[in-house]
DNA sequence: CTTGGAATGTCAACAAGGCTGACATATTGT
DNA sequence: ACAATATGTCAGCCTTGTTGACATTCCAAG
């Protein structure tokens, strides 16, 4: 009852709280979701293929089976969604050098184009999100997120780049 | 560049950190719901039933148009999930006694056993990130989703009873 | 050089869970 | 009486996930 979300000492954690945190969970995905969404309705294109682009331009060259295990679909999934976007011309595949049994993929100008317009309105709520909330805040949001996320899937999740990190 | 993900004074934030924490919520998401989505695997039972279940025991007697705006599904998609719920004893749908148009949801015995199964694990897992992330990082963590809401949802997040809060 | 395995692509079929539109029913309030 | 509300239901469609099977291409080991 006392210290409920308190900050010092140590975690008195009721199921309340967890389950609040649950909810926040559910609520702000719906959030951080929802503009991209929107912008994609009009076109033939949903989330999967929004999800596609933008580890394609956070990863330009990777592997489809990179992709695959960022994703966590299977390759019949994920190549319904790259063939789409590879005859649309948004993104292209290329026979690898060392391998050539790989295939890397980058996105096009066009490719860009739309990553640019859906990732400019995720950003956007993000953005105010960590302004209203405060720098503090901003860390731990970070920690509890990556504190949550399967192992295998935070390895992934490591390795993207952060330039100034 | 220099004070990335500081804590001190204003926010500078790059297109770089933003995506970072767009990844963080994509790869925490998928752990989230991880657990829960193992054990309804078994059964005839999905993520859908899961967010029904959830809701009507934290709102017992909730009516079915309050579960479809907290949803922000139509009231087909719920409606089949409900049926099959209904049919199979887990949730109990009375009739309204000042409005009889109206259905009120509650969960049985059965229901309740299957709810406690799924937030325990979910719960566990939130419990344990929130250990690793430390209490500051906690309220941080709770602020930032609350401000990546949309405000009609947060306002439906902020009704949940909160009983130590 | 042949062959096994790896990486990829593709086809078919299916299921969950969204959606729209249309319509029925009961109930309430004007 | 009538309009609006709350709910349920049928039919059909879409996206995005699944499994299983199979072809192709290529690397690497024998």
């Amino acid at each position: 009852m006392s210290d409920g979300g308190g900050s010092e000492g140590l975690l008195f954690l009721t199921d309340e709280q967890l389950s609040k945190g649950i909810e926040a969970m559910f609520f702000a995905y719906r959030g951080f979701t929802a503009d991209p969404d929107r912008i994609l309705a009009d076109q033939s294109y949903g989330r999967a293929h929004h999800r596609a682009v933008h580890f394609v331009s956070r990863s330009p060259g990777t592997t489809v089976n990179n992709l695959l295990s960022i994703l966590g679909v299977t390759k019949q999934s994920l190549n319904r969604v790259l063939r789409t976007l590879i005859a649309d011309g948004l993104v292209e595949s290329r026979v690898g050098t060392q391998d050539r049994r790989e295939r890397h993929l980058y996105l096009t100008a066009a490719g860009s184009a739309l990553e640019q317009t859906l990732s400019d309105a995720q950003r956007a709520r993000m953005r105010a999100a960590y302004r209203h909330a405060g720098p503090e805040a901003v860390s731990g949001f970070r920690r509890v997120l990556e504190a949550m996320m399967d192992p295998d899937l935070k390895a992934h999740y490591a390795s993207l780049k952060e330039r100034d990190a």
